[in-house]
DNA sequence: CTAAATTACCCTAAA
DNA sequence: GGTAATTTAG
């Protein structure tokens, strides 16, 4: 049978139609991906090479996932494809091509907490009130403007964007700005928004370049569109510009990506751009129940920008969408919990058809306390993914070191860490000669006799770059995998971790030992895609690079476990069953989104994202009280729900929950409810601790003395009574107190009795 | 300069 | 609730 016979009408047009600009309107569920492999199995079919191939998507996994059914089909060749997402293909063709923009070819790539931090250093040394010039906003100014591909020059001439900054008491981003522009470059490194600004650049500079990448991309694909950025929409223009065989997919319904930049005006663009496109609609759900389909309907037809489309399906109607109501965070979770516990009894469905899904990494915690406590295996995706954890940040900054000793932050970050001596003080003023003489920190370092500092910072400092070079010497004689486990061990990150014998010392040795072996592995499997037609590259340049691209999903995780992830994460997958958690105003939709209609309709298309993820089972659920930043606050139902068509709906733990006669919408949101007002953390903390410290009885006790309570001990707080320690992390033990669970306590504040 | 103790701050999503 | 920044003691 042909993969053609696999298609519906539309579908099979789609993929048929290879020549000319196509635009693929898919709705969830649709078979996109189907689409797209199958097209570039068609393109392979009638004889393209796969030289000439390149299909940008989301995340690489899907990449790996589309090249592997692209070789199912009859045996296609699909090795020299170019499949991955815009920043990693981006990369490696900036990683070629550096040179002719003035980049070592084994340049650094920023994440955003490098960029942050310097940032944050750069404000200082320019003196400016660190109040108004706060790391997050500076960053994401920057970022919008280099998403719109406006570069410092343009940006301080740019009346508009100035103007804005001075409104808002930052008069000098621009300032700011050109500084980081230039650090970054002097120490070789480009930020997340730089791999497509500096991509753009090359191909707008450099003509022999622009055409060579013009003639070799006769086939472009690119999914996920509504998501793509001003810079990105400009690439892929270019790159199309000679063969202007060019096929979009995307969902306008979909679009929730605005906040990094992703501008849905890019698909009407594309349709002025294109005078002889042709679109194809994709409306037909092949993954949900009608019900669920139903309800995505009824949740997107509120936005009032969006191109029209009909979702409709031939699946069976199948059951109702719960609608769930809880006291506590906790609660919630524990609910949530039992809800999969009996499903998987009465439909025997494995841990991995279930996914939760909330709005906020934050949201987990909760939920995965329920499932440990239910038994229930899980995993978590995206958050403080592994690669973010400082330990594993520390190894992988000596090793960015090694490969680019001009990357700035990477070097402060590990400088004086295990500390060698090199103190705050001593870095500041290598700085400030460094900035003085228009030199790299680096380059300071290694000539710290010339610069008038005294003996033992010049021994101390001399003794670092003397290691960090031999370090780097040891890399060009071992691969990649040797020589990092030599950096860990010689450098004294290992045995620091090793000699800390509490339970997180622990794990963060057992992190590093992990991050080593996947060295290791990427270093032995010679198998994993490259998009080279040469040989492939297997060293920690190329490692590097890779990791910090690494997307939420990328992680595998094939185990047969509970997924929890945001709704962000989520897009693009599929569950048979799906929670959607913690439907509360100011939460879901966002507080930080509820000022502009346009912020409140990317909420309501992350909402639509959410829903349509499930195939049989939904469930939505909030409740009215949660831990926010530490403090108790009272929630309000979402809005969303309101919206919903209540006989949609079955409600459960309500008292309303004899399912027919369900509670008309509204209800939730009456007035003289608890009010969702947030309390604010610092006037209602302060009071109670002072109180605190006046009425109960504390014991005082020296540190000497809290250490003598160890794991397991009966011990009795005077706020929650009796309770058993379970775990002991430094200062701060974890008990177990019978009434109320688990909490956290602060050793030195003496609060704990050991009981006999 | 280091390490521990204490306080301040963050509030969204992520390549 | 968690981490970064700052303060304090050595």
């Amino acid at each position: 049978m042909s993969y053609l016979d696999e298609l519906n009408e539309v579908q099979r047009q789609a993929v048929e139609r290879t020549e000319g600009p196509v635009m693929i309107i898919a709705g969830p569920g649709s078979g996109k991906t189907r689409v797209l492999t199958y097209r570039i199995a068609h393109l392979l079919k009638q004889g393209a090479s796969p030289f000439n191939i390149l299909s940008l998507t989301f995340t690489n996994k899907a990449a790996k996932e589309m090249k592997a059914r692209v070789e199912q089909v009859e045996g296609l060749e699909a090795r020299s494809l170019w499949i991955g997402t815009f920043h990693s293909v981006f990369a490696r063709i900036l990683r070629r091509e550096a040179g002719r923009l003035g980049y070592p070819p084994n340049f650094s790539i920023y994440d955003t907490q490098d960029a942050k931090n310097l940032i944050k250093s750069i404000v200082k040394e320019l003196n400016l009130n660190t109040d108004y010039y706060k790391p997050n906003i500076v960053y994401n100014r920057i970022s919008s403007a280099k998403n719109a591909l406006i570069g410092p020059v343009r940006y301080a001439r740019n009346f508009e964007r100035t103007s804005n900054d001075e409104a808002s008491g930052r008069p000098r981003i621009k300032d700011i700005y050109a500084e980081y522009a230039k650090r970054c470059f002097m120490a070789g490194a480009m930020d997340f928004d730089d791999l497509l600004f500096k991509m753009y650049e090359l191909l707008a500079k450099f003509e022999d370049i622009r055409q060579s990448y013009q003639d070799r991309f006769k086939y472009i694909m690119i999914d996920e569109f509504q998501d793509t950025n001003h810079a990105q929409y400009e690439i892929v223009r270019i790159l199309a510009e000679k063969h202007k065989n060019v096929a979009v997919v995307g969902d306008d319904a979909q679009s929730i990506y605005a906040f990094r930049g992703a501008n849905i005006q890019n698909i009407l663009n594309f349709e002025k751009e294109y005078k002889d496109l042709v679109v194809f609609k994709l409306e037909q759900n092949y993954r949900s129940t009608k019900e669920i389909v139903n309800l995505a309907n009824q949740v997107i037809k509120k936005n009032k920008n969006q191109l029209k489309k009909s979702i409709w399906t031939d699946n069976g109607i199948g059951q109702r969408i719960k609608l769930l109501k809880a006291a506590s965070d906790n609660e919630e979770g524990f609910k949530v919990a039992d809800t999969i516990k009996e499903i998987q009894l009465r439909k025997h469905f494995k841990n991995k058809e279930f996914a939760i899904l909330y709005r906020t990494n934050a949201q987990s915690r909760a939920m995965e306390d329920a499932l440990r406590r239910q038994g229930i295996p899980y995993a978590v995706y995206g958050g403080t993914s592994f690669y973010q954890r400082k330990e594993v940040k520390d190894l992988l900054a000596y090793l960015k070191l090694l490969v680019n000793p001009k990357d700035e932050e990477s070097l402060k970050r590990i400088v004086n860490y295990p500390t060698r001596g090199i103190g705050a003080t001593t870095l500041q003023k290598c700085q400030l000669v460094a900035n003085q003489n228009n030199l790299t920190l680096w380059e300071v370092l290694n000539s710290i006799d010339t610069w008038g500092f005294n003996k033992r910072v010049s021994k101390v400092v001399t003794s670092f770059t003397t290691m960090i070079r031999s370090f780097a010497s040891e890399l060009k004689r071992k691969d990649a995998y040797a020589a990092a486990s030599a950096v860990a061990k010689d450098s004294g990150l290992l045995g620091l971790l090793y000699n800390d014998k509490s339970v997180e010392g622990l794990s963060r040795f057992e992190n590093l030992q992990e991050l080593l072996n996947s060295i290791k592995e990427f270093v032995e499997n010679d198998d994993v895609e490259t998009m080279e037609e040469e040989s492939a590259e297997r060293d920690l340049g190329t490692y590097l690079q890779s990791v910090v691209l690494m997307t939420d999903q990328d992680q595998e995780k094939n185990d047969d476990t509970v997924k929890l992830m945001t709704i962000h994460a989520s897009k693009g997958l599929e569950f048979k069953a799906v929670f959607v958690v913690g439907l509360e105003e100011e939460l879901f939709p966002s507080r930080m989104a509820m000022g502009t209609v346009e912020d409140l309709e990317e909420e309501r298309r992350l909402f639509y994202v959410a829903v349509t993820r499930a195939e049989d089972i939904l469930q939505l659920s909030f409740a009215t009280t949660r831990y926010r930043y530490g403090s108790l606050q009272y929630c309000k139902p979402s809005r969303f729900i309101d919206e919903i068509d209540a006989t949609n709906l079955e409600y459960v733990g309500l008292r309303a929950a004899a399912s027919k006669a369900a509670t008309p919408p509204g209800q939730w949101n009456s007035p003289g409810k608890a009010s969702g007002g947030a309390k604010s953390s610092r006037a209602k903390m302060n009071p109670v601790k002072t109180v605190a410290k006046q009425k109960l009885p504390l014991r005082e006790v020296n540190p000497s003395d809290y250490t003598k309570i160890q794991l397991g001990m009966k011990v009795e707080h005077p706020l929650f009574g009796k309770g058993q320690v379970i775990e002991i992390e430094g200062a701060i033990a974890t008990v177990e107190f019978g009434s109320i669970g688990e909490k956290r306590i602060y050793l030195p504040k003496g609060r704990l009795e050991i009981l006999n």
